[in-house]
DNA sequence: TCATTTACTATACTCTGTTGAGTAAATGAT
DNA sequence: ATCATTTACTCAACAGAGTATAGTAAATGA
């Protein structure tokens, strides 16, 4: 059974999909992750669960036109459906309510 | 390799057992994320993970002495290590960082 | 003695995350 | 034209984190 909550990375991939707005495609979306997070992410990684999350019916995907760069191949655009968007929001309030109170002078008692 | 950042539920396990202090061991824990964020958690899913913090290294653990009241069995209590302490803090700097700027509104637009 | 309460354990499994390598389609240089 | 290079995406196998189902163990109270 698939569990209630996003995963870490896969908040991380829908996140940068909803920043990155009409500019989501895998390449940013793992550069956004990696300046945000600081560390590096790989492509399988990235692609694989960008793949996990469309069929989990979170976001969807769509093929674009070839660009005339060097190297401009066909990008895969994806964007949040209403569900995706439901659920980032719902993982932002479980985070806020898990750590409520939270200070980190807890931590040094 | 096991991945830098605390699991989602390992982290509810540290801030339970960082908010029980004294009085830290597998019941109370378990209540205190059902409370925290209103899911049920199975004790076998909540004590596999307080192993698995062990061996890391995050947590200590000691058996106390019976009580005497019904059913009144050993206990196991946990306790934060210093590396344990550590993660904690760092994971909540890292989803800070992750959520920083993001609005609500974002998501509805 | 035995049902009940409280506390913890075993085992097997699925889902999520990571690695290492590889494929495909574009341009630019020769 | 050919081939190295750039950009974008894919495959396959595995390790790690999380969950479910069921069970064991040690206490009390009737």
């Amino acid at each position: 059974m698939p569990r209630e909550s996003l995963g870490e990375f896969e908040q991380l991939i829908l996140l940068a999909i909803l920043r990155l707005g009409q500019e989501a495609y895998g390449v940013p979306i793992i550069e956004e992750i990696e300046n945000r997070t600081g560390r590096s992410v790989s492509q399988a990684a990235a692609y694989l669960t960008l793949r996990r999350l469309e069929q989990k019916g979170w976001i969807r995907s769509k093929m674009a036109m070839p660009t005339p760069e060097r190297g401009g191949r066909a990008k895969r655009f994806f964007s949040l459906k209403p569900a995706g968007t439901r659920r980032l929001h719902a993982a932002r309030a479980e985070l806020l309510n898990m750590w409520e109170g939270y200070e980190p002078e807890m931590d040094t008692r």
